[in-house]
DNA sequence: ATATATTTTTAGCCTATCCTAAAATCGAAA
DNA sequence: TTTCGATTTTAGGATAGGCTAAAAATATAT
């Protein structure tokens, strides 16, 4: 059966707040990730469990399906295949992109999204560092650790951000630090949790723990 | 005034219609052109009218107007450029595009285009022969004529076709009648007007009044 | 174990877009 | 100039998606 657009949106949403169908999720949380009225998301979740792509029981959050869970990896990928588009080959900046992925994530044309990908040399992971589902939904998790809980002296590549608000990304280029960046942990101040931090054995930069929460490296 | 997809998509039929702006369009006409019924149109017509990209006068049909002429043409530019992404870079058939098209011209990011027109290289025809509005709405018309108006001995070169439909453009394939052939008329039968016609100074092609009619020359 | 607070759903309404059936209008022919 | 057939509009209804306000259910704190 066919999703629309705003069905599409909300499985996403549904899939990443519950951490890949791990969790189960809120109609509030859902409501806050869309940017709608909880109202509206009780009205959509009814009609996604007749679809059968979430398990939906009144007052009790929802699950996503198997069905669902292939669903909106598909959409992901798609997302993350239009980014990778946009950074490579038309110069956007990462933080310019997320808009975009957004509305060309619907296109339906499963011949468009094979010859995209053959045409990015088959990408592993989009601007963000966030890993593209493979045709059959298959991810390559890449283990990963948020900079604020790294231990003193540990070393490590940032190779994702968590937050891909153009804000944070904006920021993020200001100081330099960029996906592939090397880092070690200097210093982490007890107080507030903020760190600084080594990047590329020759800049030091000092962050909050809320930025450093939104890093992620992975450890060597 | 933002306009959304189905306003997009009848406000370019109105474009096509009227040949440009120049003849007024029935509202019978463009229920046909977008597959959908007359009471729907007018409908739509009225919104339009409100939106002051066409005139509307009931039961007189409808004009658009130069800010409805610059919007359509906007639309056609992206479509016409997506198309020349998907054949140039994404191995597309010239007979496959039109449908992406279709969904990707709607896309809001004038950054977007932009991108896209420089890493295309500024192309001025699609892959069907169409010019490509420049961001301005001007449009570069070339002369041209349908084939099967030409007069025997007269010589020319296949630059678009009137037919975008997959079965059409297929066949053109088949017979091997491309963009940028050169045609010479060898006989024309008064009989139900189909005519024989020399392609690149080597093969010889007998066509249907109805095909030739689809086929767009300049002529030389 | 209640009472209160929070979350979620329902009810009712809105806009966009489409449909069918009926009414209105137009224009061509008689 | 009247009439008739084609065209167009209107009326009424459907579905998708959103909203506010009120009701209902669940969770939490005395
Ligand atoms: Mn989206
Ligand atoms: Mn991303
Ligand atoms: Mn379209
Ligand atoms: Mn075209």
């Amino acid at each position: 059966m066919e999703l629309t657009t705003a069905e599409e949106n909300y499985l996403k949403a549904i899939y990443h707040l519950s951490d890949g169908g791990k969790k189960s999720v809120s109609t509030n949380d859902i409501a806050a990730e869309i940017k709608t009225k909880p109202a509206s998301v009780s009205d959509m979740l009814r009609k996604l469990g007749d679809k059968e792509v979430i398990e939906y029981r009144k007052y009790y959050g929802v699950n996503i399906t198997e069905e669902g869970k292939k669903r909106a990896l598909g959409t992901i990928r798609k997302h993350r295949l239009w980014e990778v588009f946009l950074v490579e080959k038309l110069q956007f900046a990462w933080d310019e992109v997320h808009e975009v992925a957004e509305e060309l994530e619907h296109i339906q044309s499963p011949l468009l999204i094979q010859r995209l990908d053959a045409y990015l040399n088959y990408p592993k992971f989009d601007p963000h560092g966030d890993p593209i589902p493979d045709e059959f939904g298959d991810v390559k998790a890449r283990p990963r650790v948020a900079l604020n809980e790294m231990e003193l002296e540990q070393t490590g590549q940032i190779v994702a951000v968590k937050d891909s608000s153009a804000a944070f990304l904006r920021y993020l280029d200001k100081v330099g630090a960029y996906i592939g960046a090397r880092i070690k942990v200097l210093d982490k101040v007890e107080f507030d949790g903020s760190l600084e931090i080594l990047v590329d054995q020759k800049k030091t930069l000092f962050m909050s723990k809320d930025v450093a929460a939104n890093i992620l490296v992975q450890q060597s």
